[in-house]
DNA sequence: TTGAAAGCGCTAACAC
DNA sequence: GTGTTAGCGCTTTCAA
């Protein structure tokens, strides 16, 4: 492998100069630089990354780290980081956080300058451990506080509000919501919106959620067979993601009830498949490029000794389809 | 920031001694590892990746690059890589190939030790001249041969000619197929197995696909609009990929054409989507799984110096489902 | 069992 | 404008 050192030997140059010729082109003479630019070309030369991250205490690379990566739900959270990333000189890369090494590797060896955190099964410890030793990370699935900590998330809460009120509008007083797992914030938070609007409309809704699945659509399956074989059937059900809809969705069509004639159906997250499904899903929808985006800028100004936004909640949209009635 | 060094000096040994306690337990006594391990937690060391990567002269990270995200197509795929490299001690990171940096900073400076390609739109003599640079490489959409490069893919002509036959035996004569992107060799090779189905039967299929989209759910829409408009209405439609079979769906529903009792309609590739739609989608699956399974395999090898497979075909299965009839 | 020293490949003072 | 030199933090001979 073709070192700087055998290019400067190759242009007759010191390293140094090979050095300059590459990275401060016009601090060396136009001549010279063409020697060394051919002797590289000819050597196949390539820097080698480890050494100037070494030097440079820095990679400017960030990582991503994604519980699962599945879908066009991160895609686009990715494509926001990506796009902030271009415009800052930064690198992404992805990584599955749940691997013992992703972590290990990449943020306790220093081998990315900073992170996005989107698992809600790395445990808080974690995260703080890392903060702690000044590793600038953004978590989209949690509320920490630390100076190396920037939380950034959609506004759940309000999202679920809004949805819920929408319900309440189309006329529905009878709301079951299929919660999330409970380690989940947002599951939470979800619930907490739910249980605001059915208040404020002076209904009264249940303490915790009456079904609970763990936000995958073999959940909502599950839950909603339970409902149908156990419980009165509700008029609306506000699932607490779009996955857990999907199922209910495919329980309550093999049970031959009509949705939303019989019972209307809201999800949270707006994938994709959400518009493809019949009828097709309503749900709220989560700023997801904008997130993404949103958090390599508070990385991008935590890496550069800026001063951050330790908290930044975006708003969603709710995006009415077929699921639920129209309201006039 | 510690180093090992402040390491050393707060456990009371030389570096080397502390290098030893981490890498090497069993060199050195029970009682002086016990002191630098204290010492690191209480500095709270951690190892800088750069200076270990540089000194090893390797990362044991390899990279997936892949052109798009989006769908858990890729998330199996990535599944597979995953699993093979813990297997290997290897880390993963994926990354948005068509980012400038993505391959200059990862494999041109060497911050990975090799990489599973899936992106059609990185040209041929840019892989080439990575592997002539001793990178090893797995690609997945193309086929190229060179010492330092593997290809691993699905048997897309097979995979469409049986598809292809399905048709036929349902008793379509009057079949068309929508193709992919010039630039894509799968594209290329389904039209392939469509055509030498057709041919088998005695049938008289064209020389080059009548419509060609780009892989994408719009250009579906587009060359179904253009062919209700300008041609005679086919039996069958066979769709170079799912996401354009999505978009035939999508006008051929909009025109009440009923699918497939007017039209029959077969994709490829078997993306998540495929069985929510209505009618769900018939379509040749690829062994996701399998493909990055292999192509970790098939690279790790390769970095272990050992022989490789320079070219693997794996199988495809036909998924029917309601966008086709059953055939008895 | 431990320490001294060299060097991985690169960049940036600093001197000429 | 170019060369000399000193590290960046780590691991691993090699000696003691």
């Amino acid at each position: 492998m073709a070192t700087i050192k055998d290019v400067a030997r190759v242009a007759g140059v010191s390293v140094s100069t090979a050095s300059l010729a590459f990275n401060h082109p016009s601090r060396v003479a136009e001549e010279t630089r063409q020697r060394v630019l051919e002797a590289a070309q000819q050597m196949q030369y390539r820097p080698t990354g480890a050494a100037r991250d070494l030097r440079a205490r820095r990679t400017d690379i960030i990582a991503v780290l994604l519980r699962d990566l599945s879908g066009p739900f991160y895609s686009e959270l990715i494509q926001g980081v990506q796009d902030e990333a271009d415009r800052c000189q930064y690198s992404v890369v992805i990584a599955h956080s749940n691997r013992r090494d992703a972590i290990g590797r990449l943020l306790y060896e220093n081998r990315v300058d900073g992170a996005v955190l989107l698992d809600p099964t790395i445990s808080d410890e974690v995260v703080i451990d890392l903060a702690e030793q000044n590793v600038p990370i953004v978590v989209l699935d949690r509320d920490l506080s630390h100076p190396y900590l920037m939380a950034i998330s959609a506004d759940h809460e309000n999202g679920a509000y809004e949805a819920t009120q929408y319900l309440i509008k189309a006329g529905y007083r009878d709301i079951l919501f299929l919660g999330g797992p409970h380690s989940s914030l947002d599951a939470e938070l979800r619930f907490r919106g739910y249980r605001r609007a059915l208040l404020d409309a002076h209904l009264t809704p249940p303490e915790r959620p009456v079904l609970r699945g763990d936000f995958t659509e073999a959940s909502g399956v599950r839950e909603t067979e339970r409902l149908l074989a156990t419980m009165k059937k509700p008029e609306a059900i506000f699932a607490a993601n779009d996955e857990m809809a999907l199922g209910v969705l495919h329980v309550l069509r093999q049970h031959h009830i009509r949705v939303p004639d019989d019972v209307a159906l809201m999800g949270f997250d707006d994938i994709r498949i959400a518009q493809y499904v019949v009828p097709s899903l309503s749900t709220v929808r989560q700023p997801m490029y904008e997130l993404g985006r949103e958090a390599m800028r508070q990385l991008v100004c935590k890496l550069s000794g800026k001063s951050v936004n330790p908290r930044v909640v975006l708003p969603t949209f709710l995006v009415i389809r077929e699921s639920t009635p129209p309201v006039v």
